[in-house]
RNA sequence: GGCCCCGUGGCGCAACUGAAUAGCGCAUCAGAUUUCGGCUCUGAGGGUUACAGGUUUGAAUCCUGUCGGGGUCACCA
């Protein structure tokens, strides 16, 4: 990079001179308005060294220029001073590449990171909601991998729970016996119906109740059916045979459901958990905890956390008869997974922002506990996505189902490529292909490019745009290069042989070298939407250099080679760039 | 009510974590192809960054308060 170089030239001009010695050098990149390539930034100087801002970084750019082989000029503007670099500098870093297509990844794996995400009630299909949560769980993984770690991606499935035995109930009672064979429905959906049907009969009976004389609050827990439920959740923990072989039965019709889902959204997961497993995990560390002192006992027999010197509450971490909450699981689930895979330094957890609280207090807990590991724990927290009409509550029907998002936005994107495609050759199936890329990647890009702690409004009926910042727009400038690779005959990524660069070539070199850093901040941040940002940057960036420079009518021979490299360069960074958002690019569209 | 998050042109999003005249897309208007894919590009209009104070050489960004939106305060998960 450009700072690294002239960082230390920099604090060794000010030592010269000033006879001091800085900490820090303060970069960003020039803006557009402003002859240069770099920027430092005078005013935090001004602590350390008296005097004009604009004298001092005149006396620093003279410096620079002097004493750095790839400035060549400066100019000041205020107390900002930008320098040239030189196109050779440029030109140089390119060379160096030996091939974009692993460009700015780190290959040497450093410490291990496990991801969780998704995480569903195996009641119910998936829905938009699960969508955002798996894009950037999947996405986020595929970004801390690429910044050099090694990464196992996992989810924890509550398969067990009054939600199950909800569409159990329902299912034994109206079901008539019917399978996914016998109805042709995915089990998943079919599972869900009956927990639809549950809530419907629910309802009709606390009517009933509440006609009888009942109060609201007493027909709610009175109702049978809910009784019924409950009922089959204790057979259930008492093992009861046929409760059980029932509820597998039903659970893997959603798993395979799922599966379906998953594989059409691109996502997979090297390992996963199941509550009815590690439901009981946590009983015994929390036992420990209460030797050690961290969780106190109350007189009916729960056992607590205190957390009021935090300035949380106290907080439940075993109740009265024994049995675990979602905390106490959550404890011991950690702790398992740590033990599955020691090298693992920490965890992300792809929960959204409602969450926000139980976090703070299982990494506390952890931490309190005395594990190391607690402080790299984190809460991928995400906005919920909102209907217009306000939230989206499965049990009134008003949820966005993946399933039929999915094959909308594919359908979508066939109708636009049958207008606009250039497709002569394609068969059917390779069609049906593309539209899925497409219509997958506008659904992917839209989500994953907003930052994810911010909420999401997704109004079905205006549906996704396929153009300007779009996950489409970039994958036509990708298709386009491709075109003209081909166009070229090109083979493989040679050096480039020209000393002076166009502008528009420039700002492209520079934009891909930060591509690097892009990865290393968006792991940090555990941001996909800083790689969407980037991307979409670079595209725009390429876009205006295809309309103002010619590649195949250039001048000389050595600038077509330059444009056709740097046509390749930045293809290999979109897909590679695509590719940690989980989006694939077409050859053609 | 306590605590947490959010508020940026009509709409959807940025702003490298405190710096220059707050960027971009959609929509609106005006242009561009003897040329490699026009799902493209160039330009114009549109803002007191919810509001009021404060810290700072410098605030959309940090602090305090107000207003508005959301979440959470379960022996549910």
């Amino acid at each position: 990079m450009v700072q690294n170089i002239l960082d230390s030239i920099v604090k060794e001009g000010i030592k010269s001179i000033y006879k001091i010695d800085l900490e820090k050098v303060e970069f960003q990149e020039t803006r557009k308005d402003f002859e240069g390539d770099i920027t430092i930034v005078v005013f935090p100087l001004l602590k350390q060294i008296k005097g004009n801002p604009v004298e001092i970084a005149n006396q620093i750019g003279s410096y620079v220029k002097e004493h750095a082989d790839i400035v060549t000029g400066f100019n000041v503007v205020k107390g900002f001073l930008n320098l040239v670099i030189t196109d050779s500098y440029y030109v140089d870093y390119f060379n160096e590449v030996s091939d974009f297509i692993d460009f700015g990844k780190v290959k040497e794996k450093s410490g291990a990171m496990m991801v969780e995400y998704s995480s569903p009630n195996t009641n119910k299909p998936l829905h938009l909601g699960h969508i955002r949560n798996n894009l950037l769980g999947y996405s986020v993984a595929e970004i801390l991998s690429a910044s050099g770690k090694k990464v196992y991606k996992t989810q924890i499935i509550n398969d067990r729970g009054i939600h199950i035995c909800k569409s159990m109930i329902a299912w034994l009672k109206y079901g008539e016996g019917k399978t996914p064979e016998s109805t042709g429905l995915k089990g998943d959906k079919l599972v869900g119906n009956y927990y639809v049907k549950f809530d419907q009969e629910y309802k009709k009976e606390i009517g009933n109740l509440v006609a009888e004389g009942k109060s609201e609050e007493e027909a709610k827990k009175q109702a049978p059916i809910l009784l019924e439920a409950q009922e089959m959740l204790l057979k259930w923990e008492a093992g009861d045979q046929e409760t059980v072989s029932l509820w597998k039965k039903m659970n893997e019709w959603v798993y395979k459901g799922f599966d379906q889902s998953y594989k059409e959204l691109g996502v997979d997961f090297d390992t996963n958990y199941f509550e009815s497993n590690t439901y009981l995990l946590g009983k015994e560390v929390v036992a420990e905890g209460l030797k050690k002192g961290v969780f106190y006992k109350k007189e009916d027999g729960s056992v607590w956390i205190d957390l009021t010197d935090e300035g949380l509450d106290e907080k439940i971490v075993l109740r009265a008869d024994g049995t675990a909450v979602y905390m106490t699981q959550d404890i011991g689930t950690a702790i398992q997974r740590l033990k599955d895979f020691p090298d693992i330094e920490g965890l992300v957890y792809t929960v959204g922002n409602e969450q926000d609280y139980h976090f703070k207090v299982l990494f506390l807990i952890l931490k309190k506990m005395g594990f190391e590991w607690a402080q790299n724990l984190h809460h991928l927290s995400y906005g919920m996505v909102d209907l217009p009409e306000g939230k989206m509550k499965s049990r009134e029907g008003t949820v966005v189902d993946a399933d039929d998002l999915m094959s909308e936005m594919t359908r979508t994107a066939g109708e636009i490529s049958e207008e606009l495609g250039k497709l002569e050759g394609y068969t059917a199936l390779e069609k049906q292909g593309l539209y899925k890329i497409i219509g997958l990647g506008a659904l992917k890009y839209f989500i994953l490019k907003v930052d994810p702690k911010k909420r999401i409004l997704f109004d079905p009926k205006e549906s996704i745009d396929f153009n300007g910042n779009t996950g489409p727009f970039i994958q036509y400038t990708y298709a386009r290069i491709q075109s003209i690779l081909r166009k070229a005959n090109f083979v493989n990524k040679e050096r480039i042989g020209v000393d002076t660069l166009h502008p528009k070539e420039k700002e492209l070199l520079k934009l891909l070298q930060t591509y690097p850093v892009i990865i290393q901040n968006a792991a940090e941040n555990l941001s996909p939407a800083l790689v969407a940002n980037f991307t979409y940057e670079l595209v725009k960036s390429y876009n205006s250099f295809y309309q103002s420079v010619p590649i195949f009518g250039a001048a000389k021979e050595a600038d077509k080679v330059l444009r056709v490299q740097l046509s390749y360069a930045v293809s290999c960074v979109i897909k590679s760039s695509f590719k940690l958002l989980g989006i694939e690019v077409p050859e053609r569209m």
